[in-house]
DNA sequence: CGCTCGACGAGAGCGGTGCTCTCGTTCTGG
DNA sequence: CCAGAACGAGAGCACCGCTCTCGTCGAGCG
């Protein structure tokens, strides 16, 4: 089932650079769908996502749907790695390497929820409540990491720059390997319990745009924007940003 | 709409202490389709609950159970506010008013990240996606404020036994008068800037736990139970327990 | 005490869903 | 040129939430 998926992604591309007129014809039909399937998410939700009403909005047969997509979740899970592209994107898009590790740190957080609050259910459909009985294929977890690994360059820099406090080694790790490399890599400044403040602090911000989005905050919080950036602050604080 | 859960919630305890047969059978069969309802969402989770399955469940027709409740919302949300009395519930067990108030939070963020662990998929419906065109009733945001009155309540001993740090008065408040009375209430120590400290400490438990449980800590963590004992002690540190 | 009206549960049915299978067509690589 | 694969349409299955009707039964009122 994840070989639709996969010939989705790579596709013609890798087969041979002269795609004939079926292949063609498959890579627009497939982009076709997605986009509808796109809108329809943005408009009614991941919950509410019809294959059907995207043959419908096709002019297809539904059946014919599944010549593409093996299954909704299959679909959705194409929509899935498209949201982390884009957020990660947009995270990256944010970022400007030369400047201050603490304004990096504040700049991709309000590009990560400015995309949240301009996509919300893509929000919700990357992280909120995994769908039904749905669980996450490994190809979207590589997509998935786009976002960590930009405030992984920052906290990275800014070891190498000097900023950081002094990090107390310890024997212990809770941070995989993998994920160490992604937060910033090799330093001496960079020990376990800085990488693992750095994975605290983004789920924190996680946090605060989930309960932003998800309507925690109605009637708690009078200026959300003004609370955010505030709260940011706390986290670059914490972080020693 | 809210008539029928309404009657359900307070019901013939209101009305008149003598009930007839019909009440009891009618708070009876409620109770059961609550009951079953309970289990589905512990199973196959919120958005594959099916009132048709409820009702084979108890042996009815699809149809009596509108009697009881007018939509699978309707239903949904009986369901959210049960979930959100329960985790309330087990805060409120898990803190010890005469400890310190570090002990406590920690106490308390344990035993929510412990009832999340028990019950995924109810933790799922109450802090993840808003399931499909689904506003949340009036109704429950009464319930789900306990888990934070509960923290609220650490900080202001907190504040009366005088370990917080000194306030940082501002002029513009972050936090609704109301949210501030169950962040601690009146008191010099807790000003704005506390009380806002104290809500994003909360929404980061909220996202260390939402990772954790969503599988976004998957692959990067190693010990989950320890790296979130050390997050939340960190988050104290934050707050000035 | 009897009657009336409301609550109740069953059943059929509507329009919707994801998914499967079959069948004729159309393109493509050998 | 032609066999076989890819394709789209259509019918159909089992399920869903929800509505409507209909016969029954109980509870409160006169």
């Amino acid at each position: 089932m994840s070989r639709a998926l996969l010939s989705y992604r790579i596709g013609a591309i890798v087969r041979h650079v002269v795609s004939t007129a079926r292949e063609r014809a498959r890579a627009a039909l497939t982009a076709e769908i997605l986009e509808s399937a796109r809108g329809q998410l943005a408009t009614v939700g991941a919950a509410a996502l019809s294959l059907r009403a995207v043959a419908r909005d096709l002019g297809l047969a539904s059946s014919a749907l599944y010549r593409y997509f093996a299954s909704r979740d299959e679909l959705l899970t194409a929509l899935i790695i498209e949201g982390y592209d884009a957020i990660g994107a947009a995270a990256e898009a944010a970022d400007v390497p030369t400047a201050q590790p603490r304004t990096r740190w504040h700049a991709i957080c309000a590009a990560v929820r400015a995309w949240a609050l301009a996509h919300p259910h893509e929000y919700a459909l990357l992280y909120g409540s995994p769908v039904p009985g749905y669980a996450a294929p490994q190809d979207t977890v590589a997509a998935a990491g786009r976002v960590g690994t930009a405030l992984g360059r920052v906290l990275g820099d800014a070891a190498r720059a000097g900023v950081l406090p002094p990090a107390e080694h310890r024997r212990t790790s809770l941070v995989t390997p993998a994920a160490a490399e992604a937060l910033g890599g090799e330093h001496p400044d960079l020990d376990d319990a800085v990488r693992a403040r750095a994975l605290l602090t983004w789920s924190s911000v996680y946090g605060l745009i989930s309960f932003e989005l998800f309507g925690h905050f109605a009637g708690v919080v009078t200026d959300l924007d003004a609370f955010f950036t505030e709260q940011v602050g706390e986290l670059a604080d914490l972080l020693g940003l």
